[in-house]
DNA sequence: CGAAACCTACCGTGCTACCGGTAGGCGCGT
DNA sequence: ACGCGCCTACCGGTAGCACGGTAGGTTTCG
């Protein structure tokens, strides 16, 4: 029971440090305020996770798991058409978007703890897209462009339409504008 | 002579404040990181900027008058050719494209300094891409979006492209994938 | 002389992290 | 059955540092 108690512990304390690194990112977030949210003291908190980077890492293995295991076949085999559906599925997640927006931002910056990780997953899921395009289309999409560029494309454009849309969700119809860019990719559709 | 070495003065601590937020980000940025740079103390960097946060919307002002100078027309009218050539300008300017997708990156979480900043320059870019776009292609890109949704993307592609790429410069081609966005947008092409 | 351009000294705050507790539960030997 | 010792789950105190910012000088130049 005791056992059942922490492990619940630790994922409260995982969603809560989720929040506030979106509210003030990885580096304005403090341990005082994830500890205050869990109803703990820095100290406890300090108890479960030894450093704030621990906390940050087991946050990042956290989404790994989260995305590596829901994401079908082994190497991140999503889908074309799922693409879609993941970005629709974003648009009502604010807080984790913001979450890994803010932590991407500053992983490009030195000695960031995240750097690695998202150096990574990049490599990871430009090669799972460029797999599934290829699966579906071919060695060239419809567009003309190999599997590969358009992977970078997609990948691109995605995290760009993310923060256009936290900056200004009104403005901005992020699962629509995806969907743009999809028909571009299928290029001309030859009926109607 | 001491108003010449002001201006001076002032224009190589932007050059620093610029460097340092490439390195650390704002949050990570120190005011005494910055002084350093420019052989100051911290209290004579505080001298030519009052405030931290001073010093940043000068950075951002800068950028400003730099882009909107540059640029052409009154309203951020890029020549659509030319963006090509700009994204190959800010593959030579590493600082530059990280500390302004570091600062992106931060400006999505609560009471950013330049979150306001953001925004309002988002609107701007893409209402400027969306009338450069019209002007050159009518209200139907070849690619068969309208002139303004074509730009969210066009905008998302080069912000995340940036990442990718600051990132893992190896492997990602910033300028070639960039190039072959606008191939997708320009449709296919008739003849060969 | 007077203003601009600094510097020295200092303050208050906030943050991470360590040290040393304490309270409760649980196994274990006798 | 029961007490002993250990493990888990915390909390209080605080060291140690870095940061942003203020106050008040001092040099330097026009």
């Amino acid at each position: 029971m005791a056992r059942a108690r922490s492990e619940e512990r630790r994922a409260e304390i995982l969603r809560a440090t989720l929040e506030v690194i979106a509210e003030r990112g990885y580096r304005g977030a403090t341990l005082g305020a994830v500890a205050e949210r869990v109803g703990l003291t820095q100290q406890g908190l300090l108890h479960y996770f030894p450093t704030k980077e621990a906390l940050l890492v087991a946050v990042l293995e956290d989404r790994d798991r989260w995305d590596t295991g829901g994401g079908g076949g082994e190497e991140g085999a999503w889908r074309l058409e799922l693409l879609g559906s993941l970005v629709e599925y974003n648009a009502m997640r604010p807080v984790i978007v913001r979450t890994f927006s803010a932590l991407l931002g500053e992983s490009v910056t030195e000695d960031h703890p995240a750097r690695e990780f998202f150096t990574r997953r990049y490599t990871q899921v430009r090669a799972g897209m460029a797999a599934t395009l290829r699966a579906e289309y071919g060695d060239t999409l419809p567009g003309g462009l190999s599997p590969e560029r358009a992977a970078v494309l997609l990948v691109a454009v995605m995290d760009g339409l993310q923060y256009q849309w936290l900056l200004d969700p009104e403005a901005v119809d992020m699962p629509g504008a995806f969907g743009d860019f999809l028909g571009l990719l299928k290029g001309p559709e030859a009926p109607s």
